[in-house]
Order: structure tokens, then sequence, then C-alpha cells
DNA sequence: AGCACGCCGACT
DNA sequence: GTCGGCGTGCTC
């Protein structure tokens, strides 16, 4: 009998390929392993396990695998479920799910060798001088990388010179699979087994007079041992006989220490300075968590709507502890920005080591840690707290997901593929697992909200602010009104800066809002309107006064502040709008005494750059903290006052028809950080626009208004939630090619969809790093099937494909575009 | 996605 | 004349 394994390879095509095995594999080989196999010229992959068969593919031969990576599955089987739906749901390969979904450390890819062939015979004379090179670089070192060669050869193409070093037998190829993951290892020392009983012990201390390092080392040894009865580690031990690891080893060496190496993880729970007691939940609270049982018990999904600052954690802690009393995991699924050091904190003093956490800043060697406890259903990653790949864990026995934030436009992943919302796919896992599901926010999503009004979600809300605070206090500020009397200082209004003194004098904290970081996002020559723009994207570049640079924000590129204008030689520059930056230099001026602190992107970078602004800011050494959209979510300042949104417009005339919802979102999140201890907060809203429904709607916390008004909008124009949306992008270099091929896309699918189809049209930013970009939106009415309708886009595609001159333009789709 | 094969311009 | 550019096609 033949065998073979069908496998799912971490790459864009839509297929499972099949694999030949051997008997005795058989007998191991179980869906859900990992095998290195080799695919295409030379390359070795690794591939995941899907099925295991014996019907002989009929028109190729089929390869045999490589060798077994593991020994028990890596991936459950409801996971391959989840994998397969997503990238149905999603229209991606399975394969773009496996490399997403798997930590990279345990996705291993061949290195292609160069290795000596040592029974050649070289006649040097014959090498062509980069061929000698080669040789003579492997004499010293038997075995080079590709990458090395190319090196020494300072040559980006070295093929030609490898085959012809083949070719003359004096070199050969070899590939190798390196396992990336390395278990972390610690050192232990203890006594050499000759030397443990007290007779011997006292002639060795003897025999080390004349070495009174070496002495002491065995001595404190002796007593660390005495102490604990366990394994010593080097380092400890080092540390309490005051020596050096040349001591050590000195005494390894001459068999009085023996050295062992134990297992540890790296991601180690602390222990908190002390086990916090769950508070008890206020009669909001608890009628809230009264009213999620109940529609938990009608296994439906269930929103929490709950004020900033209504102590929903503390609701949820109350249920997770309930989930894994029971013996269950419970995954709390966060936007990454609001994964702080606070929250993590927060859940470990209430679960102490129960918790695991796993989002992005984690190295790739945490994430594997963290996946295989799950994977054994370890205590210590009972409750994981995550972003949105959390979602892509071993669970075994899931209870509950939460989704906190449940409205953040972030947990939609935009590139690459799989294109997935979290909170949408954290449902169907939940299902997959017959988990119950809580969406939590401030400011649910329209699409939440109308699923709770359609029947299909339950619904609970908390009115009250925790220990009774009252909301904010907001006003708006016409600053159309105040720049035409010339009241403004920069880019604040008259009320902003009384408050801003105000709130400084009674020694609180201020944080103010602008959603762009950098100086200024235009430099224009007033002599004759000309502005640096990015050669590679369609955009102006920003100019950083900090770094004394013109910026893209879409590519990498910059260059230095020019002084003049490259147009026309002129010297009076002018910025147009303005970035955090600018906020930060105005606030120098107009508030000297006061330490101004800055959070965007620029300030962030690095593992714990967030942390050190946001503690910074906690132990008050920054009076005013200016921020970007970070800004907004789960930090908690107890000691400020004041928020002010620099300028609301920016937000509201976003092109795009969520853009009323998002700003409703952002300003009530962002105002939701004024006063969250005893004292009524205070809320300034800038705008050129203040009659504006959605500010209006803000400033009077009218969020159902909001939520019809949008409602009624979004069915009129057959946008979601009512019906769905596919975005499809069409990406290339050629602008005509491009135009070309959206055009032929369009056409063909307004056969099949008419009037749904909207487009092709370039997005505000119409080209990126050199690639022009149009997009076709696709909307779907609530009576079509999205099978059957994504049947037709991937036919149409085939067609598409099938021209030959429109090869080469990338379509990428999006499906529930946010 | 890689990676090899294959055809055209800019340099020794 | 070669080197290296990237268009095209295939991968069990």
């Amino acid at each position: 009998m033949q065998y073979f394994i069908n496998v799912i390879l971490p790459i864009p095509i839509e297929k499972l390929f099949t694999y030949r095995i051997n008997e005795a594999a058989v007998n191991i080989i179980r869906p859900g392993m990992r095998v290195a196999v080799p695919f295409g010229k030379s390359k070795i992959y690794t591939a995941l396990v899907h099925d295991i068969h014996t019907t002989d593919p009929s028109v190729y031969e089929a390869k045999d695998i490589d060798q077994i990576l593991d020994d028990h599955p890596l991936v459950t089987r409801v996971q391959l479920k989840f994998w397969e739906w997503l990238s149905q749901y999603y229209m991606c390969s399975i394969g773009e799910v496996f490399r997403s979904a798997v930590p990279s450390a345990l996705l291993l890819e061949s290195e292609t060798l160069i290795v000596r062939n040592e029974k050649a015979i070289v006649e040097e004379n014959d090498l062509l001088d980069d061929e000698f090179m080669v040789f003579e670089a492997l004499q010293h070192q038997s075995i080079l990388r590709v990458q090395e060669i190319s090196e020494i050869l300072d040559k980006k193409n070295i093929i030609p010179v490898l085959n012809r070093l083949i070719q003359k037998n004096i070199v050969f190829l070899k590939e190798e699979v390196f396992e990336q993951y390395k278990p972390k290892l610690i050192r232990y020392v203890q006594l050499g087994k000759d030397y443990r009983t007290e007779e011997s012990l006292e002639a060795l201390l003897n025999s080390l007079t004349r070495a009174p390092k070496q002495s002491q080392v065995v001595l404190s040894l002796f007593q660390l041992q005495a102490q604990t009865k366990k394994p010593v580690k080097v380092k400890e031990l080092e540390k309490v006989s005051n020596s050096s690891s040349a001591v050590v080893k000195a005494l390894l060496d001459k068999g009085i220490l023996e050295e062992h190496f134990i297992r540890t993880d790296r991601v180690v729970y602390e222990g908190a300075q002390e086990n916090e007691q769950l508070k008890s939940l206020n009669e909001y609270q608890q009628d809230a968590l009264t009213r999620i049982k109940a529609s938990f018990q009608e296994d439906k999904v269930t929103l929490l709507h709950g004020v900033t600052s209504s102590g929903k954690t503390e609701v949820y802690v109350k249920l997770i502890e309930e989930y894994i009393n029971k013996g269950q995991q419970a995954l709390y699924l966060l936007p990454e920005i609001a994964l702080t050091t606070q929250l993590i904190a927060r859940l470990q003093a209430y679960f102490g080591e129960k918790v695991a956490v796993y989002h992005s800043k984690y190295n790739v060697q945490e994430r594997v840690e963290v996946w295989n406890n799950v994977l054994q259903d370890k205590a210590k990653a009972q409750i994981v707290i995550g972003a949105r790949s959390a979602l892509f864990l071993p669970f075994k026995d899931l209870g509950l997901v939460i989704v906190d934030e449940e409205h953040e436009s972030s947990f939609k992943q935009y590139d690459p593929a799989p294109r997935y919302h979290a909170r949408d796919a954290a449902i169907v896992l939940g299902n997959l697992h017959g988990s119950n599901i809580l969406l939590g926010s401030a400011t649910p999503s329209i699409e939440s909200l109308y699923n709770v009004k359609i029947g299909k979600y339950g619904y609970a809300k908390i009115e009250r602010r925790y220990g009774n605070v009252l909301m904010p206090d907001m006003e708006l500020v016409d600053i159309k009104e105040q720049s035409r009397k010339k009241r403004m200082k920069g880019h604040f209004s008259e009320r902003l800066m009384e408050e801003i003194a105000e709130t400084l004098d009674n020694g609180e904290q201020v944080i103010l809002f602008q959603n762009r970081r950098g100086f200024a996002p235009i430099l224009e020559c007033t002599t004759c309107g000309h502005a640096p723009q990015c050669p590679n994207c369609d955009v102006s570049l920003t100019y950083h006064r900090h770094r004394k640079q013109l910026r893209c924000h879409y590519c990498s590129y910059h260059i230095a502040l020019q002084t003049s204008c490259q147009a026309c030689g002129s010297t009076t520059l002018d910025t147009k709008g303005f970035g955090t930056e600018q906020v930060e230099q105005e606030l120098q001026t107009l508030f000297p005494k006061a330490n101004v602190g800055r959070m965007d992107l620029d300030t962030t970078r690095g593992k714990h750059g967030y942390e050190k602004i946001i503690s910074a800011f906690e132990q008050q050494e920054f009076d005013i903290l200016v921020g970007t959209q970070m800004l907004t979510k789960g930090l908690d300042f107890r000691n400020v006052n004041l928020v002010g949104i620099m300028n609301a417009d920016s937000l509201l005339n976003f092109p795009d028809y969520r853009a009323h919802e998002r700003s409703f979102q952002l300003l009530t999140q962002v105002a939701g950080r004024a006063g969250r201890t005893k004292k009524r907060g205070k809320v300034i809203i800038q705008s050129y626009n203040p009659n504006h429904r959605i500010l209006q709607q803000v400033t009077t916390n009218e969020y159902v208004e909001m939520f019809k008004e949008q409602l009624y909008e979004r069915e009129q124009f057959n946008y979601p939630p009512a019906n769905r949306i596919i975005k499809i992008t069409f990406k290339h270099k050629d602008y005509n090619k491009l135009n070309e091929a959206a055009e032929w896309f369009a056409k063909s699918l307004k056969n099949v969809f008419d009037k749904n189809v909207l487009g092709p049209e370039y997005p505000p930013v119409a080209r990126i790093r050199n690639q022009y970009i149009k997009n076709i939106i696709l909307k779907i009415g609530d009576n079509r099937s999205l099978v059957k309708t994504k049947n037709s886009i991937k036919r149409i595609e085939k067609s598409f494909n099938a021209i030959s001159y429109y090869r080469g333009v990338r379509v990428i789709y999006n499906v529930d575009h946010i």
C-alpha cells in the first residue's frame, strides 16, 4: 500500500500539495503536524499535514517528504476548521492563513549551503578570479552561505560562478533546515559525585586551602544546597560566593563541580506584590453581569455597552473567573494599542500566573512558548490576553471569548492576507468551540448595535461611570470665528488657553489630541506654490522639524529640509496644516513652564517606547501630553482633568462612509480620558464647523441618535451593516495598464452585479511605492448569497488572468473592508 | 510567495 | 561582447 499526505504550504496558492510518505511514517504522522518538504527546484519548506490518504495522484509524481518536524500535532483539528473558514470567507489561500497563524519561528525554510568537495583535485590556475576567491574562502571555512559568497564577491547574482564551480566538481550544494526555536537553558551546578560525603568534602576543602576563591565557591554551594535541596543556578552561586565564572570553570574542569542544563520559559510571571482581591461590583456592573449571563444562557453573542470608565474590566474579570474555575480557557482580545502594561498588571494581580500575553511586541521565541503552553492546556496559559493574532492560538477548551473595544477598526487586518476582522473571526472561533462571546465597548460599532437591534445579539448596558464620576463637560469652540477676530494663538483658541492655564495651576494634567504626526503635512513655497512631493508616492512630504527632514508617511523616503524652493529658488517657504510636533512647539512658547511630552509613532519606536512615555506621564514628569490616536485607548491617567481636541474637522472630512461613526467614537474615547476620578473632567473641541451633527452628538452624548442617523444613511446607500462590501484593489506600476485592467474587471463585474459595482476609482493616495492603485467596491445585498458572489468574482478573476497583458496586475480582495 | 528561465539595454 | 534588469510560468 502506498501512503500520501496532503499538506498546506505557507504560500498564496489555493491548493493542497501531495507528498508520499513511507509506511513507518504513517504510524507517526497526524493532521496538524509539521513536515519539511522539498518544493520547487531546491527549497525545503515547512508544510502542515492536512490529511493522510492512499490515492496516488495520477498526473504527477508525488515527491517524498524530507522529515517529520513534530511528535505531536502543533495545530488542532478545530484550528484547521477555523483556518478553512477564514480562507473562504476572506478570499485568501489557506497557506496564507497558515503563514500568519503560526509563530514564524516554527516556519522554517531551508537555506542553501555551499560545501567544499574535499576529494576534488584543484588546478588553481584553471580558476577564474571570482571562482578562486570562493575557493580560497572555502579553505578557511568548509561551508559558506549564499549570502556570504555574495558579500565576498560583492555581487548579487552568484549563480553563474557557483554553476561553474559545481561543474568543475569543486563544490556541491546542500539544503539545510534550521530549527529556529531554541529552548532557553539555565546552567545549574552541583558537587561532583566523588565529593558528596562529608569526609570527602572535608578532604576537598583541606586541599583547597591554597585556593581561597575556589574553596569559597565550594562552601557557598554547600550552604545553598543545604537551604534549598535543589540544584543551584550558576548565576546565583557566583553572586553568593562573590566569585567569577573563571573560578567556577576551574572547579568544573577539575571535576569538583558538575554542570547541567534545565529548560525554562522565557516568559515568567514574576508574582505580584500582593494578590489583589477582586473589587465587588457596584449595582450597575452587577446588573450588567446578570444580563450578560442571561443572554449567554440563550447562546447569544452579547454586547456590553458601558460608558468610558464605567468599570467594564471588572465585569470581564468576574466572568473570566467563572470560566477558569470550570477548568476552561478564556481569551481576552484587545486592539494592539490598548494592550498596555497597566491593564496586564491589573489582570495579573487578579489571576496571577494564569495570565499569558500574546501580541506583536513579543519576540518569536516568546510566542512559541505561549503557543506550546496553550496547546498543552497548561494552567499558566489558561487566560490569554492578546491582540488579534491571539485568535490563532491552539485552544483546547475555550469557554469564553471577550472582544474589548469591539468598535476599533484596527481589529481588521489590512495587509497582508488574511484580511480578517478579529471581532468577527472571534465569533466564528467561539462558535467552533461552543464558547460564550462578549463584545465590549463604550462606543459600539454600528454593526454590533444593529445586530442587537435585529435580535441577533444580546445586550447589556452600564450608563454610570465607576464611583459615580460625572461624564466630562464638553465644550465646542468655533475656531473660524476666533481666527476671524484674530484671537487664535497659533492653533490655540482663547478658551483652550484659559482651560490649560487653569488646569496647570491646579496641578492637574492635560491631554491634547491631534491626529497627525510630524510638524506640518505640507511645506509650500509662498512665491510659486510648489510643495515637495514624494518621488515614489502621490503625496506631499511631511515636514518633521525635530529631525529637520521632509518625510513620506507611506514609504520610507526622506530628504533633508531644504532652505529654498526647489522650483523657483525663493526662500520664503511656509507650512500648511499642523501635526503633533507643531502643537508641542507652540506649547513651549505659550506655556514655557510646563513640561510637554509627545506620543505618536515617532516617539514610541522600540519595544518599550510606549511604556516609557505612559509611565513618565503617570509619574507626572509631563504636565501636558500631545498625541495622536494612540492616546485614546485603555489608558487610565488619574490626574488628567482637561482634554483638548486641536481640530475635529480633519476627522470628520475623511472621505469614507465610516468617517462620521469613527469621529464620534474617537472623540468620545479621547474625551473619556478626562476626569476619571472624583472631579468632573473638561473637554474642549476646536472646530471650524461646530454645528456639525456629529460634534453636537458627541458633546451631548447622544449615541443612540448618532446610531439611528448613521444607520438610515447607510441603508439609503446600501452600505453595511445591512449590506456587505468587498473591496477589490488593483496595483501596478504602469498607469495605463492598471487603468485598463481595472476597467475590464469592473465591466465584467457589472455584467453580473450591475449597479452594485462602484468604481474603479483612485484612492486619496493614488500611488504608493511607485505602484498605482485603483479600487472597486462591490456591495452585496442581504438577499444575495455571499458564497455565490465570491464564486462569481473568482470566475471573473480566472478570465482576467487568462489575458496575458493583465498578468502582473495585483488583485487584492478585502472582504468587509473598513 | 520564491525561484528559475529567458529576452533586452548599459557597461567593461 | 557579458552582466544584470525584470516579465513569465511553475511549484506536489
